[in-house]
DNA sequence: CTGTTAGCGCTTTCAT
DNA sequence: ATGAAAGCGCTAACAG
């Protein structure tokens, strides 16, 4: 009696249908050189005709490896998360990988021994760090010491060998380029979580724009957020109770951004045609709130995907793989228009992308882009 | 040399500092009848003294099970598979199990083809299903033939032997009663994917509710859509173009729902004091959107849980567990008022929760129904 | 390039 | 109530 709808079909009834040993067929299975293609070949078919299925289990007691790979999180936005998820399956599966989710809860005190717990037990060859534990580094620390490969979804530059980031600072720039073109000069920003390095991109990238434009930063237009809604919905009562408020915010994401709406909705105030809002990932959401929001979008899916790739790679060759940088997009949509009293359509986008209502950085930079570069 | 951060301490150095046999430590860690309660109390010292952690492949390849659950899903939104998976993470969690997610393409030909042979690769103990997958006929009968054991999130009363649901047709019909309550003699609907029990649960709940105020039910009022944000849009084009539009809309979702305020916010029609809306689910973003969003709260994490618990008892007894009920909320937000020309106050909630925002089915009911019962 | 042998760490079966 | 021996299905280390 066999495990419930188990192949049942093991490696040495494919060794013998081959006509080959077990450790052939197991150096196909794991893509080991040393096989004669016409060998490689013969194995397959056997494989393929017995359907047969390495047994996980075996594979990793025998070989002491997990074919494991474990994705921490604690992100309040479930698309974001589900998204970079969707990537790491996406690679895990075509490297026959398996993947384990693991929430952490970055508040509290001991969440640095639980992760080393669970990685004690499961011993997943690798792990996939999204922000803010990207940059948490009591626990690069520990996994340092323990000896764990990682890969970090958008780290901070020192604190990461693999991974996958964006250039976050030089999109916010290029937005705000647009913002100025359509005649705004006060424009406030509510900023991201502290411990995120995308906070400070972003902030960056925002006063590099007001810099281009010869605005003066002014600290009264900043307030702080945490990258949730309820950051929104205080930062824009903050800002639009200002003597002279800003006829324009950037939310450092759309979550925010979702509440600066709400709560301009509520006091009244008409997006565009009083206050332009742009925020920053490209939520689904993004399209469904009124009006549609202007953002970049961060291609997160592919984030989890090229960085889950670059870790496998790291787990077969220490010394291969890196940090790659996925492209943008800005993506223009209803939430901005020209500042009160500008006389500019309220449609325009940038010049450069004027046949189309995004630009990327692929565009922007004027070098392709399409395939991922590296960064060193 | 041992793996990376693994504890390295295996079950023969328990017995031994325990001053018993392998199978000893094993009986305890494995829950097994027949142990000295002192017997098993020195085993569990001397593992918690050597930080044991029993190795999940090991005990896989010996014991024939993978200590592994597998949750299914293809959903389009984000945030409720998230809130099912964090449910069933909670429970796999203090049951010392694993979770992987599976992604399905439930449009594919072949997606039943795809999931048997991921079932045979990796053996999951049991397989979590999330609608649309919990009805999908062909894909149980494979199951069922496979010997898998599965739990069913919200399935259709035949399918299932295992899971959690909610009374969906009930609740509806209570938030019709408020909804009428408010003066609303028009109520449009937006239906629910055809493939979802709950389409036609939620259709019901609003068909009983028109015939308990003695409304007819008018099929010009009711248009399809398919649970997504577009069908919000869509079906709100279509009910606020008729000769005699609705002065309120039932949303078969918090995504239809959020797709209909889209509409009406685009065609200048106020909310709520031209249109009511009201949706299903209560996902972080009903509060979000603006105005905030009647709804009903599903407790869709603790469906995720209680569905996984109910399928670990039937995976140690092939005769125990079962489908539970679970609780909804009737929350009342923004989205809802008066109907035009009616004299009630905008806020009022039915009378039986005066004192809240929210009735649940609890208080509805008149039992107590805050531990889930079960149904038969 | 390929095969042989000896386990990986645990649970099973069957004794006691 | 407890223990001893025999694998689970695969890969590592070596040998050829």
């Amino acid at each position: 009696m066999r495990k419930s709808g188990g192949a049942g079909v093991r490696i040495d009834d494919v060794a013998r249908a081959a006509g080959v040993s077990m450790k052939t067929v197991s150096r196909v299975f794991n893509q080991e050189p040393n096989v004669r293609p016409e060998t490689r070949a013969k194995v397959e078919a056997a494989a393929k005709a017995l359907n047969f299925r390495p047994n996980p289990s075996a594979r990793s007691l025998a070989g002491r490896r997990s074919y494991l790979i474990s994705t921490l999180y604690d992100n309040p936005s479930s698309s974001y998360v589900m998204q970079v998820v969707s990537g790491v399956l996406d690679a895990c599966e075509a490297a026959h990988y398996s993947m384990m989710m693991r929430p952490v809860d970055y508040a509290s005190r001991d969440h640095v021994d639980a992760i080393a717990d669970s990685v004690a037990q499961y011993a997943p060859d690798g792990l996939v760090l999204t922000p803010p534990l990207t940059d948490d580094e009591a626990l690069l620390e520990r996994l340092q010491a323990m000896g764990v490969r990682y890969a970090s979804i958008s780290p901070r530059e020192q604190n990461a060998r693999i991974g996958a980031r964006l250039d976050e600072r030089r999109a916010v720039r290029e937005m705000m380029a647009y913002i100025v073109g359509l005649g705004h000069r006060r424009i406030g920003h509510i900023k991201g979580h502290r411990d995120h390095g995308a906070a400070e991109w972003r902030l960056q990238g925002y006063r590099d724009g007001l810099a281009d434009a010869g605005i003066a930063y002014d600290k009264a237009l900043v307030v702080p957020g945490e990258f949730v809604f309820e950051s929104g919905t205080a930062g824009a009562e903050a800002l639009l109770s200002l003597p002279e408020p800003p006829t324009a915010i950037f939310a450092a994401n759309d979550d925010t951004a979702a509440g600066v709406l709400h709560t301009a909705a509520r006091r009244g105030v008409r997006v565009p045609q009083d206050l332009s809002v742009f925020g920053f990932d490209d939520l689904p959401m993004a399209r469904q709130l009124w009006p549609s929001l202007t953002t970049v979008r961060q291609a997160s899916r592919d984030m989890g995907r090229i960085a889950t790739e670059q870790l496998l790679l790291s787990i077969r060759d220490p010394l291969a793989g890196g940090v790659v940088q996925v492209p943008y997009e800005l993506v223009f949509r209803e939430s901005t228009g020209p500042a009160p009293g500008h006389a500019a359509s309220s449609k325009a986008a940038p010049s450069r992308a004027a046949s189309s209502k995004t630009a990327s950085n692929k565009a922007a930079s004027g070098k392709a882009a399409s395939r991922p570069k590296k960064m060193r």
